[in-house]
RNA sequence: GCUGGAGUCGUCUAGUGGCAAUGACAAGAGACUGUAAAUCUCUCGCGCUUCGCGCUUCGUAGGUUCGAGUCCUACCUCCAGCA
């Protein structure tokens, strides 16, 4: 069983951590989305300076490339990324709701492959296979967002996510079984020795004693979109299994995510982790969601808005492409100590852009995964000392201003 | 000086009688939430009451025509070849 320890409850709130074969992950936290085992524009080395505690991939992308075999062969992905701290995997759910041309059936998910158009099919059975060949800490189980949000279609995705459950348990601890069986002879796991939130990693390159580790866990995933009903179902459902923790999904804004992360979290078990999967981009989601008991976060907007030159301050998103910016030599964001604030000005971040630089990506990915990993941490302490809410108003009064 | 070719939005470019005029780039702005996203969308002669209307445009000045960026004449500039 995962080992998640809570130092500090407020409300629905809590601080914890979670210790994975790969390091601690001090909670609540922002995990970087890494899709295809990288964090688009970043290197691994980069992203520990920036302060980031795990990263998580996608079961879909890296079976198509390279494949999970290959990527077994290097160890599994923790290895073969060089990130060598806390990794999950997302199931590949997430692919049936975001790609054209996805047949869905009972027992599974026929997808296209966007790279050659291969037809494939990803099972709950599958999945769980695929994601313990990637070898993350953390698994997803494979779910189903519905297409609509239609009561009907959103009972019916649910149930099918549900029934997939079943099936990615079986699957999970029959895998868990034999690995464990085949590994006895291996060293014992040591936990908390990747101090991955350490600021600066002095040997990028640790030594290799977590190679293919059979300490694997798995996640349910709530569903039910916006009807509290079916999230409450879903939420029981979900508590009832010999999983790890729990992943929620299907969130696609802050609005209205309080009320039903109020209805979800209390029917979880506490002394499991949450995900909320997906939500990040804005800070309001980590605030709400942190603040009503969602434990880890990943989103891949903060890079995503990076590379598009949309980048964070404590007033508000700005487009660094902006004519306004060609003559403002001040610091991105004063009080940012990512390096792209600490080294350059927004005139020749502009200049960056302007010219399509690769620079200008980094750099602004820097910036933006430094800020909502930063956030998290920020949102941690203030529930540590008791000034979360002061926090939060004052942070989100100067974000959202105008 | 002669002969041939060319001058169209900031730049390059399409255009061979119905055209405010094609495409690209540049420029200006917006979007982005478990990443088919270093992507996508909009604006881009001027003005207005902006799903429309008016005005002014294709080197310059005339002309032919119901109508000219497109045809004719002259001139200007540039390029190539010959002197």
């Amino acid at each position: 069983m995962l080992k998640f320890e809570i130092e500090k409850k407020s409300g629905l709130a809590r601080v914890g951590t979670i210790y994975t074969p790969h390091g601690e992950i001090k909670t609540p936290a922002f995990v970087g989305a890494a899709t295809l085992a990288t964090v688009k524009a970043l290197t691994m080395r980069e992203m520990r300076e920036i302060g980031a505690q795990a990263i998580l991939a996608n079961t879909y992308h890296l079976i198509l490339a390279p494949g999970d075999d290959l990527i077994q062969e290097a160890g599994g992905l923790a290895e073969f990324s060089g990130w060598h701290g806390p990794t999950f995997t997302d199931s590949g759910g997430f692919q049936i709701f975001s790609l054209p041309d996805v047949r869905i059936s009972e027992n599974g998910a026929k997808f296209k492959s966007h790279i050659n158009g291969a037809r494939f099919e990803m099972t709950p059975e599958s999945s769980m296979q695929n994601q313990w060949k990637i070898g993350a800490d953390i698994h997803m189980a494979f779910d189903q967002l519905a297409k609509s949000d239609k009561y009907e279609d959103m009972k019916e995705a649910m149930e099918r996510t549900h029934r997939w459950l079943d099936r990615c348990v079986d699957e999970h601890q029959k895998i868990a079984r034999m690995n464990v069986s085949r590994s006895s002879s291996l060293a014992p796991v040591v936990t908390g020795l990747a101090s991955s939130i350490a600021p600066v990693v002095a040997n990028d390159l640790e030594p290799s004693i977590h190679r293919n580790s059979y300490e694997q866990y798995l996640y349910a995933v709530v569903q039910g979109g916006d009807f509290l009903d079916l999230r409450a179902e879903s939420a029981k459902y979900c508590a009832d299994k010999p999983v790890d923790g729990f992943g929620i999904g299907g969130v696609f804004t802050a609005k209205g995510m309080d009320e039903m992360l109020q209805t979800v979290c209390p029917i979880l078990p506490e002394n499991k982790p949450r995900h909320l999967l997906g939500m990040g981009q804005e800070p309001i989601d980590l605030f709400v969601g942190a603040e009503n008991g969602c434990d880890t976060f990943d989103c891949v907007g903060p890079t995503r808005m990076a590379r598009n030159g949309s980048l964070y301050t404590l007033d508000g998103r700005i487009n660094i492409k902006n004519a306004r910016f060609k003559n403002d030599f001040t610091p991105l964001m004063l009080e940012c100590d990512c390096e792209c604030c600490k080294n350059y000005n927004r005139a020749y971040l502009h200049h960056l852009f302007k010219t399509d630089e690769i620079t200008a990506k980094v750099l602004a990915s820097i910036h933006n995964e430094h800020f909502v990993i930063h956030l998290a941490d920020q949102i941690r302490a203030a529930l540590l000392d008791g000034t979360f809410q002061d926090f939060k108003q004052e942070f989100l009064a100067r974000y959202y201003h105008d």
